[in-house]
DNA sequence: TCAAGATCGTCAGACGACTGATTAAATTTG
DNA sequence: CAAATTTAATCAGTCGTCTGACGATCTTGA
């Protein structure tokens, strides 16, 4: 919450291991190894946007409209993986803070056309140091070359399995 | 969500290249890549798990409970990595279904002690094998070799920042 | 002993995510 | 052209997750 060590906390049990094959089915499935990355990856990111008051998933949604102004919601769900309801929440929350526009599109009224306002601009702006700091901090304890090895191994995964997700990542044409 | 092809799909822009670095500020995030290995990860379990209506979080539970009977719902928590609310949430659902018990513990007042019920029992041997083959599905695209690689940088991640997240994964004493 | 502090469970609120259904607006086709 | 199909958005419902707050209970230290 606070950034710094949250609690002298009463000394995990590791090293006196109590039991050492406690729920070791479940500490060696890679799927909950990447549940806990995955929630250490949000924490950093939200101590380090803490103040401007951004979630990842907001963040990708602002550079992905900031990229192409214009894009619909669908086109922000299939570039970034999101899932077509999620979108729709978020979109509406970013729009609710002034963040950006929701304007109908020109000639198909189906379609909802995205666009930052001046104060989404200048939020995106802020926060891409705020996001840089957040990369490094995670990517810590790695050194360089680990930090490529672990993407590559995402990126394989991620390739892999794309199609299984119910939400392919898929760029917006033209 | 049926667990074949989902559908024919309109062929991913991929190759086609309608713009080499859309979105490369994103798609470069670990965080980014963490996310979606997670909802992969996600995907995979609840396919094989899908006749069992079981998700990993139900399962990991299960298998604490199952290793420790008696355990109280913080214990769960912190042998997870999971909130005290989302366990009590999961836990309420578990008990809902007849899978668990929840009864006081015999002195101190505010613990819930928890245990399998027959039928959970049953369910979590019928767990095992599926788990075990969304664990192969996931890994499916890299070697043995690269599995450990993932694995152990994962855990270095863990590692380093496990004090960061709010719930860090502590063994239960005894 | 008793008041202060710590701990367990729970609730409300927020966010992200997925499913299934519906509505409205194209687009395709007979 | 009109009907059938497809697609964008939204909604309702479920689940997982975290935060902050609260009441009940236990422990401790003055």
């Amino acid at each position: 919450m606070n950034g710094q060590a949250r609690k002298p906390r009463p000394a995990p049990a590791q090293g006196s291991a109590p039991e050492a094959g406690f729920l070791a089915a479940i500490y060696a499935r890679p799927g909950f190894k990447l549940r806990r990355a995955h929630q250490i990856a949000l924490s950093v990111f939200a101590e380090e946007c803490r103040s401007l008051e951004v979630t990842s998933t907001q963040y990708g949604i602002l550079v992905a409209v900031s990229e192409r102004p214009g894009l619909d919601q669908v086109g922000v769900a299939q570039a970034l993986g999101l899932d077509r309801s999620t979108t729709g929440m978020v979109v509406g929350l970013l729009e609710g803070r002034g963040l950006l526009r929701r304007d109908r599109h020109a000639t198909d009224g189906r379609r909802r056309v995205l666009s930052l306002t001046e104060e989404g601009a200048r939020l995106l702006e802020a926060l891409a140091p705020a996001a840089e700091r957040a990369r490094r901090r995670l990517l810590a304890p790695l050194s360089a070359e680990e930090a490529r090895t672990l993407t590559a191994l995402l990126d394989r995964l991620m390739d892999h399995h794309d199609a299984l997700v119910r939400v392919p990542l898929m760029r917006p044409e033209r």
